[in-house]
DNA sequence: ACCCTTGTTTCCAACGTTATACAAGACGGA
DNA sequence: TCCGTCTTGTATAACGTTGGAAACAAGGGT
């Protein structure tokens, strides 16, 4: 059976307050008193329950993360930032992924394990202005990932039209012109939803490039298969780009896959960028080039968002809510500027 | 403010408990109070607080997953399956990882966030067994991965030898004798720990192939850079296998990446065949053959491990510890069988 | 000798829920 | 009519913790 305060208390012959005191460092108590009540709970092996602790006092140190994917290596890795992040500041981290569907991110903002958790970071793809909106569970709720609302929560993302400018810029540098976009959204490829998109457009129109609309491939997903089938669909349509900018690391992963199957060279005759830096760019026969954004900033940042924000409410101090920015870096690698001779 | 019972009980003119059991849907309720009570729940919006509930009722529905580190695709992918698992049996999984240190390990089993949670799912590395037995925490413990205790607590895994030894088959089946094993452990290269070894020397013998011990190189760790350096290091020794055999799929990412800068060809010059099954194997230049463990049995065993042993506790049941067997398949891809031609 | 301060400990109530015991009414059989 | 049984609802007491107020002791100043 499981040892409480009355335990302890009965056994070291003080009440169950001065136990509690004792537990939680308050300062006026004889050390006499002290180490008779240390000894007490050595002995029985009490540990606090927290759910009781948790009831009385309001608060549960648990964070909620939601991630569309945790196949997706990028979300794994920021998920493992999260939780050293959390772990920081004496919070545990409550996972989900809602597999980018509209109908579980609505889910998990509405009250997900309600009352259970003390703030909620999410990372949405799907999600709309009204439905967060709609929201009615009071716990802070912090937004991180590309997308933006206009709506009273913090987000943290990096600045991905300045990234996005950076991947860009780097491939008009080395001399190419035929720069592809990978990874439009499917439903809306023309009119761009994507500030990756955007910086794209943006860079190339300030260098005098024509943004081609026929280098712009949608995409039904985020995963390499379908950065293999947008790649696919853009050489089947008699496209031949010099470089490619994928939206992220896995389509541009899928892509390579591709142009490798069809003989297509890296980067001699297709140079590619993508985004996210995964170990796995690191690794492949061809290193990845890539946007790297600075995850363990973003994972600090949104927790301390939460954090800052539970202290708050304490104060009765309504902050203002915030655009956070964590930096971001490009990590030049082989696809675009070749591979060292061996040796 | 958050609506109690409370609220709603005196919204409807009813007592507490007769709200409580409306929510809980105890059945001997007249349809016109239950009525009248559902309508004082939509009205004010109760949702019940799960803290106060699982002080009570001294559950919290909460089971945590320690795996070694969410970088690792397979632990991510794993987790991912654990969680859908979970949900299914109305679980929500809170994540930790220990980043395969022995400290966090223990740190984990001995009441990482104690009392919030019903049940421990754990993929240890280096624990010992000592370590465990001197657990005090009562909740259900099952462990999962290759490592064997010899304790009363769940196991899930599948036959890591058997599996092993179906890789190395397949690599004998296409002429190789030359099988070299990448990730044994580094601290005791010649005395196994690893199953995969075990296998890996079975099957050699099985087949009259002498197993080389100049053909077994250990690693650090179990990410690709410990892979590379494995085969870095089996190749610089001036070993020249026709085939290799990792103990994981990150280290035969790792190892390919090497050969290829060293200008060897998969299969031709050297068959590699990994373990996992991780995405991302199915992306390289050179697709990657696999032993594919069943994930989804693997979570879904561990969840209801821990379920059952939940519920046998209520029945006063003490179940016999189980050594629970998921299956596995063998993944044929390029890094063994070559790509088919273009077209 | 008395009051006030300061330091230390105890008592009580509350957090929101469910279990237990029980009360009140309805119903059926003798 | 009376009693036992069934149905429905209520009152009360927990679960383990902490905040606040009250109680108690000891010491210092008047």
């Amino acid at each position: 059976m499981r040892v409480s305060l009355k335990d302890v208390a009965e056994y070291a012959g003080v009440s169950i307050k001065t136990v509690s005191n004792v537990v939680n460092k308050y300062p006026h108590i004889t050390p006499s008193t002290r180490e008779k009540v240390q000894r007490a709970i050595d002995t029985l092996g009490y540990r606090p329950n927290l759910t009781a602790r948790h009831l009385r006092k309001g608060r549960t140190g648990i964070i909620a993360l939601a991630v569309p994917e945790l196949g997706n290596p990028y979300f794994a890795e920021l998920a493992g930032a999260v939780i050293d992040a959390a772990a920081a500041h004496d919070y545990t981290v409550l996972l989900d992924h809602t597999q980018g569907s509209r109908e579980r991110e609505l889910l998990v903002t509405q009250g997900f394990q309600a009352q259970v958790i003390d703030g909620l970071i999410l990372n949405p793809l799907e999600l709309e202005t009204e439905d967060l909106a709609a929201r009615t569970d009071s716990a802070p709720l912090v937004l991180i990932g590309e997308r933006r609302y206009d709506l009273p929560h913090d987000h943290v993302a990096i600045d991905n039209i300045a990234a996005a400018r950076a991947a860009v810029r780097h491939l008009l540098d080395l001399g190419r012109r035929r720069i592809a976009f990978l990874g439009a959204r499917g439903d809306r490829p023309s009119q761009p939803s994507h500030l990756r998109l955007l910086g794209w457009q943006a860079e190339l129109a300030a260098r005098g490039v024509k943004a081609d609309d026929g280098l712009v491939a949608p995409v039904d997903g985020w995963e390499r298969a379908d950065g293999a089938a947008a790649m696919a669909a853009l050489l089947d349509a008699g496209e031949r780009p010099d470089a490619v900018f994928a939206y992220n690391d896995l389509i541009a992963i899928g892509a390579m896959r591709v142009m490798s199957e069809r003989g297509l060279r890296v980067p001699e005759d297709i140079a590619v960028v993508g985004f996210d830096d995964l170990t796995e760019g690191r690794y492949g026969a061809v290193t990845l080039t890539t946007v790297a954004p600075d995850k363990q900033a973003i994972a600090r940042m949104a927790v301390e968002s939460i954090t800052g924000r539970l202290a708050g409410k304490d104060a009765g101090d309504g902050a203002a809510t915030r655009q956070l920015q964590a930096g971001f870096t490009l990590v030049e690698r082989e696809s675009t500027r070749g591979r060292r001779p061996p040796g």
